[in-house]
DNA sequence: TATACATATGAGACATTCTTCATATGAAGC
DNA sequence: GCTTCATATGAAGAATGTCTCATATGTATA
């Protein structure tokens, strides 16, 4: 681990340390949408869905395209294809029970 | 994603975004140590570091072994060394300004 | 079993992060 | 320019997470 990673590792990992967010990146997985069709698709408030989608957007986990007055949201998939693959791969590994050991 | 793997996420991100808990990784990443070797290294009170050791165990980011009263703390490399990769190349390719996009 | 050492645990104070609600911005069409 | 639709932003209470301090557990050794 390069010095000095840990910081950038910190910031990383508090933007996706969020229940909301990753349902989002879930979602969003499936194909790019819109903000209405986000907040739809997860049956939560626009305005928490735009809060939650800038973190996600400045750590570049999500990219944005502007298309008249909407605004299209799509993952970046070259961070979170492997990222996800890699807890995947430690949950099947090291948590046996289902996860389980990843409780509090 | 698979389905559900969203909280599993959320469980193994959020026991990385914290200072402490990586720092002590990165500790550890050069050498097994226990735990009042580990509180000296990153200059902070024995039962803080004990604490934030827990999740870490718990998620098995990093394991144990008793050696009579003490404990012997070290890294799961099969998941760190590639995760550790996987953030830096992130932040390489998409945050040009060292870093400077993960921030708040 | 008494002592010392290593580590773990619990509770409360403190800090940070989330969510919500109200409102602002901004683009398109009339 | 006014209205409407899509999205963003701000502030404040609510919820979570973290750290500290005091104390408990557990192991080795005299």
């Amino acid at each position: 681990m390069k010095k000095g990673l840990s910081e950038t590792c910190h910031r990383f990992f508090s933007v996706l340390s969020n229940p909301t967010r990753l349902a989002a990146l879930e979602t969003l997985m499936e194909g790019s949408m819109n903000v209405s069709q986000l907040a739809e698709s997860l049956g939560q408030e626009q305005s928490m869905v735009s809060h939650n989608l800038r973190p996600l957007v400045r750590c570049r986990f999500v990219e944005v395209e502007r298309r008249g007055k909407e605004r299209l949201y799509s993952v970046n998939r070259d961070t979170l294809d492997p990222l996800f693959k890699l807890v995947e791969h430690h949950a099947e590994n090291f948590c046996p029970s289902g996860g389980r050991c990843l409780e509090r």
